[in-house]
DNA sequence: ATATTGATAAACACAT
DNA sequence: TATGTGTTTATCAATA
């Protein structure tokens, strides 16, 4: 058994998806050149009588464009939501989105682009070629849209022969009209492309050759500027002086010009500054309040920062704030230049707004649809293709371990980290799953909080995901979960197999690893009495951090003399007084009350506080001797055996009417509604009940 | 570059 | 003997 496991262990190498590339769309636009010049032919005889034979070409011509058209959303479409199943190990996004973009010579969404820059993946080099692929598809595009611009004409003359003849078909009417609609879509997609090609240059990213015509500029002059940016440009020109224009009257013409001025000196910011881009949102609002705020705030403008001018494309070296307004004043002044690069970012900030409320969405999508699935008897792993750490706490995650199924050892993103990001479970904060062993960071140690399981709990339960959290921590919340605080080995187990999918397969793995970490870290103390051995915690251990403690003594043997082990390692005592081995309920109800007021549980100032450390004695005592009294069977028979110990068997293993009901302060919420097929392995769970003991 | 830390695998001991 | 439990060590990978 342990040999499957290993190996699968081990397997699990290099399954890096690929996200393979879509059809090769230059070859897609290849042949729509053809159905434009077969389209052009019967422009030619527009006087010829045929009309019925002229439509019929028209229609033809329409399909292909559409079809066309349809492909590229399509892949825009794929290609966003790409990144999704991602997995990335060693491989970083580095491969997967140079791969994408190159294979897939079709034009890039603003998001993706984005996201490329984001991950600071692409090479100069790389990034002009994607640049120079995305002109050339817009040429053509541009061609395309010119053609049905012809076309349109040529219906409209014969719309209007026929009209003069008397007849107007249906067939013509619904021929006109689609191609509107086309057109219209043609139109919209040009826009965002425009809209993205500037944005690239605002960043730098693009340059435009003087003797490259702004082509894919012009488009933009034809799609008209949301009245949102108009009025957002009109608050930037009115906040300058009277003498500006408004900014309806400034054409595209300018911002054309403009672009490709602004666009010529930064060749060497290749790659997108998340900075920059902050700054240049609020750029965009009112630059001259900014430039009056900042002498309020000397040294923090948004446009400056690390000596460096961040008007978009500038990237001037300014020693000092000084010279930054100095530079700011003469090379960035109100001219036409500034006011196009202004409304570039206008534009810029409008796309990622955009794309922000997308994603929103989108989020809102995936958190519903968890939440929905997360009630449904089985969970379909492959919901959550969260993959991409993106970010959900949730978020995104990565190729789900389902799609690996012989990789148990690879951890899955979290989907929540316990201590930070939201609880909501955020596909994006998933990491890739690969192989990668991830090692949680100390934060991953704290104690999970009831909300942060309770609120994945769920997703946990159904998806094959692994939590991101340690074996150490896991088996620590489950220990606390129980009612009593200790579990034994085999009900640690199935609370990790009732708790998560994950943990349904492998078992040898994982139960291995839980073994191993009883063993080594220093907060999972042992307690045996004569049903058998179980494990508590010592949450302050747990806290304090670091566990392991290679070769330390051995931990406390129930048949060593407990006074001589006491000696050898003081601590112990203490462990034993924290953890539950020896609580009694009434002392469990303490510190359930303490854990309850988020008081650290078993915390240390019961013990270094010597009232409180007095009082847990006390109790103790108390409880020994209320143990003898119910319990003579038990008490001190065995010789190697500590008081304490004695104490144990009397209501360590007093099982709760229904596990799942009688829920310790850091009880789970959800942790009610268990199935009852695990949790019933103990072999003493006919154990006579001691409710007296409250 | 090094030290820590966590996950795994494996060897071993012991008990049932 | 087979299995479960527990300990220990080694190795690998991720991180600090």
């Amino acid at each position: 058994m342990m040999q499957e496991s290993g190996t699968e262990a081990k397997s699990n190498g290099s399954a890096i998806q690929n996200g393979s590339g879509g059809s090769n769309h230059l070859l897609e636009c290849g042949s729509l050149r053809e159905g434009r010049s077969n389209g052009e032919t019967p422009a030619v005889d527009i006087g010829a009588a045929d009309l019925a034979h002229a439509q019929q070409q028209q229609q033809q011509a329409l399909q292909v464009a559409r079809q066309l058209l349809l492909q590229q959303q399509q892949q825009q479409q794929q290609v966003s939501g790409l990144k999704s199943p991602k997995r990335n190990d060693k491989q970083p996004a580095l491969q997967v989105p140079v791969s994408v973009a190159m294979m897939t010579p079709q034009v890039i969404t603003p998001q993706q682009m984005q996201q490329i820059l984001q991950q600071q993946v692409l090479s100069p080099q790389q990034l002009q070629v994607l640049l120079q692929q995305q002109q050339a598809l817009m040429l053509q595009q541009q061609q395309l849209q010119e053609f049905y611009k012809k076309q349109q004409e040529q219906l409209q003359l014969q719309l209007l022969q026929q009209q003069h003849a008397g007849k107007q078909p249906k067939e013509q009417q619904q021929v006109a009209t689609q191609q509107l609609a086309f057109q219209q879509q043609l139109l919209q997609m040009q826009q965002l492309q425009q809209q993205h090609l500037l944005s690239l240059q605002r960043q730098g990213l693009l340059t435009i050759q003087p003797g490259q015509p702004a082509l894919p500029l012009q488009p933009l002059a034809q799609g008209m500027i949301p009245t949102e940016l108009q009025q957002l440009w009109k608050e930037v020109t009115s906040a300058h002086t009277a003498e500006e224009t408004t900014g309806n009257n400034h054409s595209s013409l300018d911002l054309t010009t403009t672009c490709v001025s602004s666009s010529a000196p930064s060749k060497t910011s290749l790659i997108m500054n998340p900075h920059a881009s902050t700054n240049g949102q609020l750029s965009v609002h009112t630059p001259k309040r900014e430039s009056l705020s900042h002498e309020e705030h000397p040294h923090s403008h948004p446009l400056y920062g690390h000596g460096v001018c961040k008007w978009p494309g500038c990237e001037a070296v300014c020693e000092d704030f000084q010279s930054f307004l100095k530079h700011l004043n003469s090379e960035h002044a109100l001219d036409d230049r500034s006011t196009a690069q202004c409304r570039v970012q206008m534009q810029v900030v409008q796309q990622l707004e955009l794309q922000l409320a997308k994603d929103k969405e989108r989020l809102q999508a995936m958190m519903t649809h968890l939440h929905v699935k997360s009630t449904e008897p089985k969970a379909a792993p492959q919901p959550l293709n969260l993959v991409s750490s993106v970010t959900l706490s949730k978020s995104a995650s990565e190729a789900s371990p389902q799609s690996l199924p012989h990789t148990p050892t690879t951890p899955t993103a979290p989907l929540t980290p316990v201590t930070q990001g939201p609880s909501v479970i955020t596909t994006t904060s998933m990491h890739t799953v690969g192989p990668i062993r991830r090692r949680y960071s100390d934060k991953y140690n704290v104690p999970i909080s009831s909300a942060d399981i309770a609120q994945n709990q769920e997703f946990y339960k159904n998806a094959e995901v692994r939590p991101p959290f340690t074996y150490a921590s896991l088996i620590r919340q489950a220990i606390l979960e129980s009612p009593e605080k200790q579990l034994t080995l085999n009900e640690i187990y199935n609370w990790f197999t009732r708790m998560f999918a994950y943990f349904r397969r492998n078992a040898a793995t994982w139960k291995g690893a839980i073994r191993t970490n009883l063993s080594l870290h220093k907060c999972f103390i042992r307690v045996e009495d004569e049903f058998g051995s179980f494990w508590t915690v010592d949450d302050e251990e747990f806290k304090r951090g670091r566990h392991i403690q290679r070769g330390r003594p051995r931990k406390y043997c129930p048949d060593e003399n407990f006074d001589e082990l006491v000696a050898h390692n003081p601590s112990l005592i203490k462990n034993m007084q924290s953890s539950h081995a020896y609580c009694t309920p009434l002392n469990a109800a303490l510190q359930a009350s303490m854990a309850e007021n988020s008081i650290p549980l078993y915390t240390t100032a019961s013990m270094g506080n010597p009232t409180l450390g007095n009082l847990a004695s006390a109790i103790r005592e108390e409880l020994n001797g209320a143990m003898e009294h119910t319990n003579s069977n038990e008490s001190d028979s065995s010789p190697g055996r500590s008081p304490m110990q004695a104490v144990h068997p009397v209501h360590v293993k007093e099982e709760p009417l229904d596990p799942e009901e009688a829920e310790g302060p850091l009880s789970l919420v959800t942790t009610a509604n268990h199935s009852p097929d695990f949790d019933h392995d103990r072999d003493y769970e006919d154990e006579p009940v001691n409710e007296d003991m409250e």
